[in-house]
DNA sequence: ATTTCCAATGATAGTTTTTTTCAAGAAAGT
DNA sequence: ACTTTCTTGAAAAAAACTATCATTGGAAAT
């Protein structure tokens, strides 16, 4: 069975990159934070972990290569600093966010909720959309009910 | 007849700030451009223009305190600078963005095409939404009309 | 009126994040 | 082996933003 480096050190290769062992520190390190929505320092300083002799310019030259062939996707969440977020296989689109203004957790939305507001978008702006970017800001679950069981 | 100038001036008085001549010039800038996503750069040079004599720190002190005052939007569309966007009278949320990936060109949709989305949203993750930002990536009507002439 | 106070400012230095430069190293092609 | 191209790490540089601090200017107190 192939595995999802396999299929990453292809779209590499087919856009004519190579899978160095640096880039596959980083893709790795992608992989086992794939809920976690990490800065760039984030990630070097994980990368570090298994490839102590990396840089950090090569963590940022990786990312942005990813970034370019999508299969990552660079969020900013108004914090000042870029994350990075993997993209599901497969999907047409970026999946969505749920930003806690209390306690600043992300979670992530993956069905498609914007069909038919894109169905409109198109139509009545005569918009073609090749992506989106939605991000709700609000009160996530976990401190909503740390309010109400203080009452 | 109370102009918007007068109701921002109220804002801040009501916040406990006053409304100096470089915060009036910085929101006359913004209103003469409300079309437009200035960074806070961009609103710098265009201050000078009304007050020479004005520094870059009290630009970024207005706009984040108008940011603060839900009189301003800060948004980020990627490219590694805030931009700075009013908001409209009254509205509850932010508007939306159409941003052309040929050009470069930034719509804007005042329209909330995400009111369904929202009640889903809620009630499906039990996240109370405060407000959202949305921005479509594609190529815009402009873009869409030159190609189609060139064939 | 004077004085006192304090928010607000401009200039500048400092941070933080990201990009560029450049010399060296690894890999691939010939 | 030799050349070419890609990739890298380290360090410098750039860009965007924030903090510091002495000064100012206007409101409030006396």
């Amino acid at each position: 069975m192939e595995s999802r480096i396999d299929r990453i050190k292809k779209q590499l290769h087919s856009a004519g990159y190579k899978l160095t062992p640096q880039r596959e520190a980083t893709v790795a390190v992608l992989l086992e934070h794939e809920e976690d929505h990490l800065s760039a320092e984030d990630v070097y300083l994980l990368v570090k972990d298994k490839a102590p002799e990396i840089g950090l310019a090569t963590v940022y030259r990786t990312l942005e290569l990813l970034t370019e062939l999508k299969i990552v996707d660079k969020i900013n969440f108004g914090d000042g600093v870029s994350r990075y977020d993997l993209r599901q296989e497969g999907a047409k689109h970026f999946h969505h966010h749920l930003v806690c203004i209390e306690c600043g957790a992300v979670d992530e939305i993956q069905e498609d909720l914007l069909d038919d507001v894109e169905a409109v978008v198109e139509k009545r702006w005569n918009f073609i959309i090749k992506d989106h970017r939605l991000t709700f800001h609000g009160i996530c679950h976990r401190c909503h009910d740390k309010e109400n069981e203080e009452k």
